[in-house]
DNA sequence: TAAATAGTGTCTCTCAGACAATATCTT
DNA sequence: AAGATATTGTCTGAGAGACACTATTTA
């Protein structure tokens, strides 16, 4: 009969752990931060300079802080490696956990998705590193990447795909207001389909999470009539999009 | 300018990365263990023997081996604890990282959710340690539990409750056969509400997920019709559920 | 026979998608 | 005026939920 004293093994063993005993686990935050240009989705990528994987693309990464969360991390990455303020939002992806995916050191990486707002249609600006770049998600389908980060880049977009038939995060990708045709070019790009300008525009706007500006605004650059500007309805939390209801599903 | 040499923050840290001079992070696997007995749904517990936390429940809970992914280390600790065999599968939920989650040392923690199937309208057995348990979900909503499990365990119901509206996982909680109305407690169970039986009938044999045996069962124990029995329709890999379409969505 | 469960049918309402039609604006 | 975009409207079919009704079996 196992555990006569009635201490499991996790409680002994914490109770006899002693760090310099077992080799440590280093413990990283990763960031899959994307952003959408003219119709296209972009992730914020760093050339790698050395060993291993060198010359290889991977996503922005770095060890947590010894009094900082994983998520707190994140945040922090997206700030030093963009012109963004503070206000990066960034929301837990999943863990990788592969005991060779560094061939280094044990490294668990907690990898997150953020998105970046465009301002003026353009992409923000990133630290002029000389290796912290956006890379057109398309250009990197199929493509190697460092470490396992191909696979965490299409997690990550599989979340904020599926994030976008329910919520307004959509427009966590554009300026506080932005038009309707702006916001379908969003779904179309990270859905990778073409949507039905009529179609769109009914069924965003009865989902009664935005509100007209009543400005106008032409956003297609060239002809057209200038369409209404539309601002997130605000509920609440800020940093929490709106719940659409009833819901914008993919086919 | 920084980083005039070329090399990012966590290139050179790695590079110089030397176990000793860091504190540590240790990495467990924590798991919640869900089951359906009469319609009421359970999870495996752990009292807590020893400090901290000692006498509160807790989730199982178990250091990842150093050659061991925290999938395989959560699969291990199911088997551990209870009579089921190698075949339990389990799902990455979500790593909890906050700095002070446990009082003794920096301790990230990457649950999992399980589903344990209920035999002969039986919960499993577990380990006979005198603290491993099934304990009803519906006592321990705002229970005290240890560490952050209670917010773990609330988690991972909702994330095997939005599953089942999409695909077969219901079924894990079942043996291999089943009538339709022992798939719909289990969809009562989990999701907290009634559901009309004709409906759920229609809609779940819709999606052609489903296929019968032939056989007949009185799942009621006492009065009523036997009903038919089914399994899930085999689709290329057994431990992923099918695919309901059209899904079955919660109101 | 009464009661409980299994299974089917019907009706209504909402929503998605296809697509036509009109309005508005720039070149 | 021509061309492009914005916006509204119409039609059809699928599916959800409410609920009535029949069939089958045991107490």
């Amino acid at each position: 009969m196992p555990d006569v004293s009635g201490t499991g093994p996790e409680e002994s063993f914490l109770a006899a752990y002693n760090p310099a005993d077992h080799p440590p686990f280093a413990v990283t935050a990763d960031l899959a931060l994307l952003a959408v240009e003219r119709g296209e989705l972009f992730v914020l990528t760093r050339r790698r300079a050395s060993h291993p994987f060198e010359g290889r693309l991977g996503l922005p990464s770095g060890f947590l802080g010894e009094t900082e969360s994983a998520g707190e991390a994140a945040e922090r990455i997206a700030r030093e490696k963009t012109g963004l303020g503070t206000s990066v939002a960034v929301e837990q992806l999943k863990t990788y956990t592969a005991p060779d995916r560094d061939p280094r050191m044990r490294v668990v990486s907690v990898a997150h998705v953020g998105i970046a707002a465009t301002m003026n249609a353009r992409l923000p600006k990133v630290v002029a590193d000389g290796q912290t770049q956006w890379t057109r998600c398309a250009d990197l389908k199929g493509a190697e990447m460092a470490f396992d980060h191909a696979e965490i880049l299409e997690d990550a977009i599989e979340r904020i795909a599926s994030r976008m038939e329910f919520t307004l995060v959509a427009a966590r990708f554009l300026p506080e207001a932005f038009t309707l045709s702006q916001i379908r070019m969003v779904y179309a790009a990270v859905w990778g389909v073409d949507l039905d300008p009529g179609n769109f525009q009914r069924k965003i706007l009865a989902s009664g999470t935005l509100e007209e500006t009543g400005e106008r605004y032409l956003a297609s650059g060239g002809r057209g009539a200038p369409a209404k500007v539309y601002r997130p309805r605000v509920t609440g939390d800020p940093l929490r999009p709106a719940f659409l209801s009833p819901p914008l599903r993919r086919a």
